[in-house]
Formats: structure tokens, C-alpha cells, sequence
DNA sequence: ATGCGCGCTCCCAAAATGTGGGACACTCAC
DNA sequence: GTGAGTGTCCCACATTTTGGGAGCGCGCAT
């Protein structure tokens, strides 16, 4: 089965095994995998067939199923994206999560009294992802959007869930967060890393100076839920101009309170 | 089958035969239904099982499979909800959509000149679907949401979607709107329907005075593509309070301007 | 203007894949 | 406790999927 071999070395890590796990779907996996090749811009039968490892006519089939259900808009000739199904449940999907509805009205205050963008994130595997944002009122947006993914290790958000996470697995996140690195980020050494973790552990918040993104500063703090474990964080971001370390250091004792707050609505403590 | 049919039920329009139609990948189809399953809030193997007409081992193996690639969240003896993976997707389907990044400056400074909650909306079948929503800054927030769906027929954005719809159809889509309708809402009657539409048309937007939403009115209009064709629409919507028919008659020409100017970005007249 | 690559749509025999029945351990709610 | 329902196996059967092929049409590049 060159099929799975291939899907696996597409997938990168250790899903090696996964390939072998739950049989007996292969076509709902290949159409999913499916999805995820259009997600990434392959728009044309050839690639996404070379890439699946499926002839053409197998595609095609796929493809037109998944048009058929909405899953994927399709341009004769053009080729395929995403279509509105997937929008529709990409919104119920972050309905459906408690934390978003929770926090909202926390996230705005948040907005409202500082002028910061507030973003509220949780652990997707070795990634940050993005539940909800607030952009700033300083008139500088930042690129971020809900729905999108950052390295977990070397975000404000990710290094608060940190707090929750083994010590002995930091180092592998952090090594991991290193592959995405772009041109505008410098993250901190290894030992560094480590040394300021701890201190943001005992503090009760995170600070970010440009590791992820050059220019933007940020402070973040984690979310917990009835079981007292870290399920998500929130984080307050600028461009490094409004955040002078003096008000850094103001700011994390707010952060900490609403995500507080916002734990103590999801039961924590309780 | 009877999935089938009651998936043809609820799609509403034409897709009677698409249930006959691309055959060999019943498996795919089939986790998909599952996941709008899911989306519709049966979280529990026995609902799925039932509504799908599969059995408990199938069920269990397509759910397996779908946690497995992260577009099920599971909790063990708490139920499936929608996961992460549909999160991302979701959000990259927007991003694919030309239309909603070439609209979002221009609906921002709509948003900033009006203070009123700006929308932008297609066509998904007899739905309008949301891509984008500004809200207002006048503290009244509305509930529309980003990959909710409306009735077609009985919104401002949808009513102006309507003005490349061939007058033949219009009846078969407002009788469609009225089987969405909950109690807070009075959809005109059909001839008085129509006049309006055809007034619409010839203003060149669309007005909607409380008949989706209580208490909400709103203004549309048409965007167009390089084809010509209409492909979405804008709409500003606020509290009857703030919308005096008055205002609505001088944010028309606005709204229209706006529309146009990101028509034109699309191609439109060129 | 012409050609070629590729997309779209059929068909069909072979076999790989998915199905569902059954059994057992476990959890939770009543 | 008890029972309904979930999570996890296993396996023989046959339904479903596969992929090769052939034809037509579109559009890009030369």
C-alpha cells in the first residue's frame, strides 16, 4: 500500500502509525484528506491525485461527492476550493465550544479597557489555535485570525497553557515551534526559554517580546476549567510601541483576573 | 435509503436526483452526514446511529476515524462535538473566497461612516450564507454570526441577491423563507412581496423593514463579478430605532456605492 | 491557428474495502 | 445495584470502491 506510505511521509510526524489505525474508512480518510490538500491551495485534479496517491478517476469521483455536499466549490476548468459547507461548520464548530460563548464578554472588557487585541486560543497538537480575537483599536490590525494556527511554544497563549504541560515535554514543544519560524521572529535560546517559563509560571502570566512576531509584544494567562487543567488562554497583544515593559507588567495582573473569571465560570475551583 | 430522501428533503430545491447521483463513495457521503450530525447537536452514538441508519460498528468506526483526524472532538461517555480541524477549514474557505477580503476595507469604512452593523452575504441554495459581519458601535449588538445561514427571500442581503434571480424563481424562494420562519418575524405577503422587489430593482437596493428579524430593519445591495452575474451582497442593518425610513433612503446611494466599488474590484464593468 | 495537456464523463470486471452481527468490559444515571 | 448505552475487539460475507480505459471538450502556449 504505497497510499499509506504516502500519506504518512505527506503528514510528516508520527503518524506513521496512525496509518495502520482505525481501518475500514478509507474513503471517508482519503476524502478528508481531501479537503485539507484543496485547504492548502491545490486547486487541480492532477496535483491532488498525485498528492492522494489516487488515480484520476478515483479523484474525480471523490470530488464530485464532495461538491455535491456543498463541501467543495467548484469552477469547471478553474478548479476546486473550500465551499460553504465548511464555513457553516467551522461556525458550529466554534459554537459548540463552551469556552468561546464563556469568555466572550470577558474578552470584550478586556478589548474595551486597554485597546489591545485579545485573543483566546487552545492546544490543536503542537499548535496554537485561535478561538477568538478582539483586534485592537490603535488602528494597527494584526494579521491574526480566528481559525488559524501559531507554534505553540513560542506564543504568549501557547506558553500559558505551558503552565499545565509536563516539564519534560516543553522541550519538544519548543523544538517543534522552532521549525515554523519565519524571517521576523527570534526566539529565545533553549535555556532562556526554560528560565522564563518558570518565572511565568510562578508570576501567574506569560510575556511575549517579539519571539513570534517582530514588533508585536504580548502578555497572556491560562484558562482552566471544573478539573483544574489548563484547556485554554487568553492574551493580550501590541505593537511593541504601547507595550513598554512597565505596562506589561501592569497588564499581567488583569489578564490573570479575567482568565480567572473566566475559569470560575467554566466551574474551576468550584 | 431513506437517508437519502430526507437529505434531499432538507436541501430543499433541486437535488432530488443528486441523491441517485455520483454512487461509490457512500462511505464519505456518509461520514459527512455524520458530521451534520454532529453540527445539529446529536452528540450521542445511538442519535448518529439512528439518524444515519447505520449500525452501532459502523457508527463507531466512522466516528473513530473522524476523531482520529481531528474533525471530532470526543469525550468519552460525553458525547462527540465538532473539532478542531473543521475550525481551520472553516476559516480557510473564507479566506479562499476573493470576495471577502476585497469587501473588508470597503465594509469597514461603511461600518466607521454608519456606526450600523455591516453584513456580507451569498447565495447557498435557498440560504443566505454570512462571510463577513461588522457590528455596529451603537451597543446593541445583532445576532447574526459568520457561517450562519438566513432565509433567503426575507433579507435585506438576500433580496438583493434576488435582483439577478429570473422572476420565475422568486415565488418558489419566498415561499422557502416562509418555512424558516419563528415568531418574530412578518414576511410580507406575496404580491406586495413582489411590488417591493421590483421597486428594489429599479432604486437598485433593497430595503427590509423587520420582516426577518423583530426590531432590526436593513439596507442591501448587489454585488457583482466580472461576469456580471450577482455573486453576494452588502447589507447595514440596526435597531428600528436608528432607522428612520428617512435614513434608510439616504443610505441607499451609499450602500450602492459600496457595492459597486467592490464590484469593480471584482472585475465588474471592466 | 494549431496542438497538447488536462479536465470532465462514461463504462466495467476484479478485489479490496466496508458492513454489521456478536461478545465483553466499562461508565454513568437512576 | 441495575440497566441502558458506550468503547473495543473479531470476522465472514458481499457490497462498495477501485482504477484502467476511451472519448470529448476546454484552454493555454507556442
Amino acid at each position: 500500500m504505497d497510499r499509506n506510505t504516502a500519506l504518512a511521509a505527506a503528514e510528516g510526524n508520527d503518524q506513521v502509525l496512525d496509518s495502520q489505525k482505525v481501518m475500514g474508512t478509507q474513503t471517508l480518510v482519503r476524502g478528508l484528506a481531501l479537503l485539507e490538500c484543496v485547504a492548502d491551495g491545490v486547486s487541480y485534479v492532477k496535483g491532488i491525485s498525485s498528492r492522494l496517491g489516487t488515480r484520476r478517476s478515483t479523484t474525480h469521483r471523490m470530488l464530485s461527492s464532495l461538491v455535491a455536499e456543498g463541501y467543495l466549490h467548484h469552477v469547471p476548468y478553474r478548479g476546486y476550493t473550500l465551499g460553504p459547507q465548511l464555513i457553516r461548520l467551522g461556525a458550529r464548530a466554534l459554537e459548540q465550544r463552551p469556552v468561546v460563548g464563556i469568555a466572550r464578554p470577558h474578552l470584550e472588557s478586556l478589548a474595551r479597557r486597554t485597546a489591545d487585541t485579545v485573543h483566546l486560543g487552545v492546544r490543536d497538537g503542537n499548535a496554537v489555535l485561535y478561538l477568538e480575537k478582539i483586534p485592537g483599536t490603535r488602528g494597527l490590525e494584526m494579521r491574526s485570525r480566528i481559525g488559524q494556527q501559531m507554534p505553540f511554544a513560542l506564543t504568549g497563549l501557547g506558553k500559558a497553557m505551558m503552565f499545565a504541560i509536563p516539564r519534560d515535554r516543553w522541550r519538544a514543544l519548543y523544538e517543534d515551534g522552532l521549525t515554523w519560524v519565519s524571517g521576523d521572529a527570534h526566539p529565545l535560546p533553549w535555556p532562556e526559554y526554560e528560565a522564563k517559563l518558570d518565572a511565568a509560571i510562578a508570576r501567574g502570566w506569560t510575556y511575549d517580546f517579539e519571539e513570534n512576531e517582530l514588533g508585536v509584544r504580548c502578555v497572556g494567562a491560562p484558562v482552566r476549567d471544573i478539573s483544574g487543567g489548563v484547556i485554554a488562554a487568553i492574551s493580550l497583544a501590541s505593537p511593541v510601541f504601547h507595550m513598554a515593559e512597565s505596562r506589561m507588567a501592569e497588564l499581567g495582573p488583569m489578564l490573570r483576573e479575567t482568565a480567572d473569571a473566566i475559569s470560575r465560570e467554566l466551574g474551576w475551583g468550584s
